[in-house]
RNA sequence: GGUCCCAUCGUCUAGUCUGGUCUAGGACGCCAGGUUUUCAUCCUGGUAACACGGGUUCAAAUCCCGUUGGGACCA
């Protein structure tokens, strides 16, 4: 499929008119697996000539999206902006050679045009009638660049996932290249610029697979070769239509504030709509997706954006890196929540402890916020949550009072760690017929939640004086209580 | 409305090119059970799909035609 000799050249062509797409990120790890699996060079070129629209800000969020995923790019990045000298000069030639000229019509006489052929169902196309005027160069402002389109033959490409694809050419019209010698559009900049920087594989969402006669048009127009095509499916939101806004986070920022891993988003793109030859597993690493990635294995159909996937393919990874990279990695999320304003660094430990506990818990970073709280303040939570099954007030209280009485008389000398808490307090929790009676009303006093950790693991973190201040207040409430 | 693309469990997919081994496999989710209190992890089991119709053939998820459905683009 691919020519050993002639080496691979790729690119990613965003605009910088919002935060970096999922989407987006999904053509660009396309783009880079293919690169790489081929040893090419993949190139990064940011299509910023729509002025009003376009923003550094946006610009930084996609590079440093791009960054933070691993997705590189080879050699400098390229800004259409800075190019517009050359697309001025193939424009003079098209309209030298009269492949391109001037079209004087207004927006309205276009949109009636168009609604008149629409009614009778016809595909709505503008061919000009200036097409063979010279122009004047004076109203030169009010007028757009057309290409003059007099091709009659069908159009065919090879795209590489949905093979043979084909257009009437005619039905396109004079449709326009340039708002004015110094502002060209999309299709005719896209077309020069991939000439020029030898791209041999376009791929992209399927979403341009409209634009590519046109520039197929435009190739042939201005003598140059056309490359291979790839249109890859798009990632849909739950509702099958594209992902937008309305179904949720959709930009790569957003998934790394929730606490996402990069390896983990890299490694859910690259199986969303392709899925290796040889292997069943899913969880692959880089190099594994690099080696097997072959754009004969990419999807026809759309897929849905799975969060629940998502949130899996997260909780796999965050198991899988070392205790102390996930500690570095959720400090951020408990420091933002204002958990650890006032403790001491040499609390390090205490916390490396907490995230030992909730590892297996966490689906993405964030959600230590939520899972550990009362590891850093006191929960309040309803007391007859503390009863076991159908337990009555007065064995509960006794419960406590015995509870009580242990922990405060755990010997100081014999260490405060989970095994001998367990070794301890188990036996008398045993005594009771049903451990659950004070197992559970231990620790939902010490967590204040339905979902913990275990109690002993909670009390080796936050000491015996906590641990008896949280059984006080148990008794506290208790006592209150009627009946 | 025009043009184009697509169609296997709820979701992501294997299988389709090179028809038979597919009473359609895996993963996520969900459900049930187990793992000496809850939850999570882990283990076991279960749930659930070839859009429809017609052809070709001894045989079709797989090839052909049509229908339906969904989507994208242009406005």
């Amino acid at each position: 499929m691919t020519n050993k000799n002639k080496k691979v050249v790729v690119r990613i062509a965003p605009s910088p008119t919002g935060a970096l797409h999922v989407g987006t990120a999904r053509t660009a790890l396309f783009n880079y697996l293919f690169a790489k699996h081929y040893r090419g060079k993949f190139i990064l070129r940011i299509e910023d000539t729509d002025k009003e629209r376009s923003d550094k800000k946006w610009e930084k969020d996609i590079l440093d999206g791009l960054r933070w995923l691993g997705i590189d790019w080879d050699g400098k990045i390229h800004h259409q902006s800075k190019r517009i000298k050359i697309y001025k000069k193939y424009l003079d030639k098209m309209l030298k050679e009269k492949k391109a000229f001037y079209c004087w019509h207004t927006k309205e006489e276009l949109d009636k045009e168009r609604g008149e052929q629409t009614k009778q169902k016809q595909a709505p196309r503008h061919i000009c009638s200036y097409r063979n005027k010279d122009a004047t160069k004076k109203n030169l402002k009010d007028a757009i660049i057309r290409f003059k389109n007099d091709t009659k033959d069908t159009l065919k490409f090879n795209d590489l996932i949905r093979d043979e694809i084909k257009f009437e050419s005619e039905n396109f019209g004079d449709f326009s290249i340039a708002k004015s010698l110094t502002e060209p559009l999309y299709n005719f900049a896209v077309v020069i610029d991939d000439y020029q920087m030898k791209v041999t594989h376009i791929i992209r969402g399927e979403d341009h697979i409209p634009n590519t006669p046109r520039q197929i048009l435009l190739q042939q127009a201005l003598g140059m070769p056309m490359p291979k095509y790839a249109h890859l499916p798009l990632i849909l939101g739950s509702d099958k239509s594209k992902l937008s806004k309305r179904h949720g986070a959709t930009s790569v920022t957003e998934y790394k504030k929730l606490g996402y891993l990069p390896d983990a988003l890299f490694n859910f793109l690259a199986i969303l709509g392709w899925r290796g030859k040889n292997d069943e597993k899913e969880i692959l690493d880089r190099k594994e997706i690099i080696q097997e990635f072959l754009l004969e294995d990419v999807q026809k159909s759309g897929a849905i954006f799975d969060v629940e996937k998502l949130n899996w393919m997260n909780g796999e990874y965050i198991r899988k890196i070392s205790l102390k990279e996930l500690t570095q990695l959720s400090i951020p999320y408990l420091t933002e929540a204002g958990y650890l304003d006032g403790i001491k660094r040499n609390t390090l430990q205490k916390i490396q402890k907490i995230i030992a506990l909730e590892q297996t818990r966490m689906k993405k970073l964030l959600d230590i916020v939520d899972t550990a709280d009362f590891f850093f303040k006191q929960n309040d939570y309803d007391i007859t949550k503390l009863l076991w099954k159908d337990m009555r007030k007065l064995e509960l209280q006794n419960i406590l009072f015995s509870l009580d009485d242990i922990i405060k008389n755990i010997d100081l000398k014999s260490s405060w760690d989970k095994e001998n808490l367990e070794k301890i307090i188990m036996p008398e929790a045993e005594k009771l017929g049903d451990r659950g009676k004070m197992l559970w009303p231990l620790r939902y006093a010490l967590s204040g939640k339905d979902k913990s950790p275990g109690p002993f693991e909670i009390m080796e973190i936050i000491g015996k004086e906590a641990t008896i201040a949280v059984i006080k207040k148990a008794q506290n409430k208790i006592a209150k209580l009627q009946k």
